[in-house]
DNA sequence: TAATCGTCGATTGTCGACAGTTTGATCTTG
DNA sequence: CAAGATCAAACTGTCGACAATCGACGATTA
């Protein structure tokens, strides 16, 4: 008899159980303004909605409140959050100062598979350009940044960004499209990448600064345009 | 007729509800090595030990899970987290990071208020180090980079905070014991706040580098002497 | 008419139960 | 004697139920 494996590692994904389903359909039904901020989770709804009971539907929507996608009101249940500005800024300013970090980590590890990677990932972000369709345009925008959290390797770091990812998707997701000229964004992540290759810590820091600086300046003027969320519905 | 409350603000601290009282003691647990890291938590028997159902008590372990103290494996349960040496260098490495940035925003935003309470602090550091009372001294040290976070003002930094400092004091707890001197401990902190006071960055971030440094270190040391962790009972 | 109070439906917090799986031990067999 | 099969106890995942609480609506009163 072997023991198959260490009973304590890192967080295992449960992919088999429904909490894990249960909570990457609420997900999905936030981040894409189906549960628009504001509204009332109720839990016998979603369970009944989804076909289970309100056990799982319970813990899924703790893990989504500790993700920040849903608040508790304690005897009053759970709302989907609700973003204003000064979110927008905590957010990015967090985000920043993770992804300098990660970036000068990044480019330490690099190897020719890691680099490959993420050139490929660009070559991504170029094509998804053409396709006009925002929202991957934000997952595959996600996706070089969390290569870059992943090459880093620091899995704390990486379930950080995870998390402001997720919040981000949302605030992104609601406010509908995305930035201006999704090809000028892919093309300000070259010079990032160039500065990982290059090695040289301080133009890392320049051009990751740069960067998502042009991400939070201009989320953030979307934000504060279209400011009264998609009517909270109930 | 007014709405007494904004139904969304920010996590509402549910002082009253069972899940948050069984964390709290779940977490106690832990961290005082009475559930050793390893260990399995049988839902039932915790919950018939607090005189509560499984419910509760399998909320209140997602809750140690988000936060790092507990690791769930699908169908076998939670178990108490394990740390390694390098799990040490990645919440160091990552709380530097952090605290740098806090201790940066802290300096901008510091009022007269603000600065005293770091003062104070400072002062009960020192009186702490004579109780010779470990736990006290490490909660009295986290008060004082907790309140640094406070003063920074991103709500999201300060929890991204004190997950990492839950998570380590659970390692200091199991170690046992504290870095070798208090005294020496609480005297660092001053050219640390001494940086924040004077507002120059540089300077801020070095002083929180050669301290935090200097925890890591030590923690690290302390750590990789004793790896077999006291016996994971089951 | 406006404000307060009471009532009723809706919803949450918590519980106990049941089925399926895992664990550990005993038994079997080469 | 070792390796594998077998079996029972223990535990998790999930469910439905019940009491306590909340929110809204309508009745009552000044």
């Amino acid at each position: 008899m072997r023991t198959i494996s260490p009973p304590v590692g890192l967080p295992a994904l449960n992919e088999t159980d429904l909490v894990g389903q249960v909570a990457r359909r609420l997900t999905e039904a936030i981040v894409q303004g189906r549960l628009p901020p504001g509204s009332k989770v109720v839990e016998a709804g979603i369970a009944r909605e989804l076909g289970v009971s309100r056990a799982p539907v319970r813990e899924a929507a703790r893990l989504l409140e500790q993700q920040g996608l849903l608040v508790a009101n304690p005897r009053r249940g759970f709302f989907v959050r609700q973003f204003a500005a000064d979110d927008i800024d905590e957010i990015y300013d967090l985000r920043l100062c993770v992804e300098r970090h990660a970036a000068v980590l990044a480019a330490r590890n690099l190897t020719p598979e890691t680099r490959d990677k993420l050139r490929r990932q660009i070559e991504v972000l170029h094509e998804t350009a053409d396709l006009d369709d925002p929202a991957r345009q934000v997952e595959e925008d996600y996706r070089f940044h969390r290569l870059i959290c992943e090459i880093a390797g620091n899995r704390r770091m990486l379930r950080l960004f995870d998390d402001l990812a997720s919040e981000l998707r949302m605030v992104i997701g609601l406010i509908g499209r995305l930035y201006d000229d999704p090809h000028e964004i892919a093309r300000t992540h070259e010079p990032v990448l160039a500065a990982i290759e290059a090695g040289h810590p301080e133009r890392i820091v320049a051009h990751v600064d740069y960067h998502i600086g042009h991400a939070w300046r201009e989320v953030g003027r979307l934000v504060r345009e279209i400011p009264p969320w998609p009517a909270a519905a109930k």
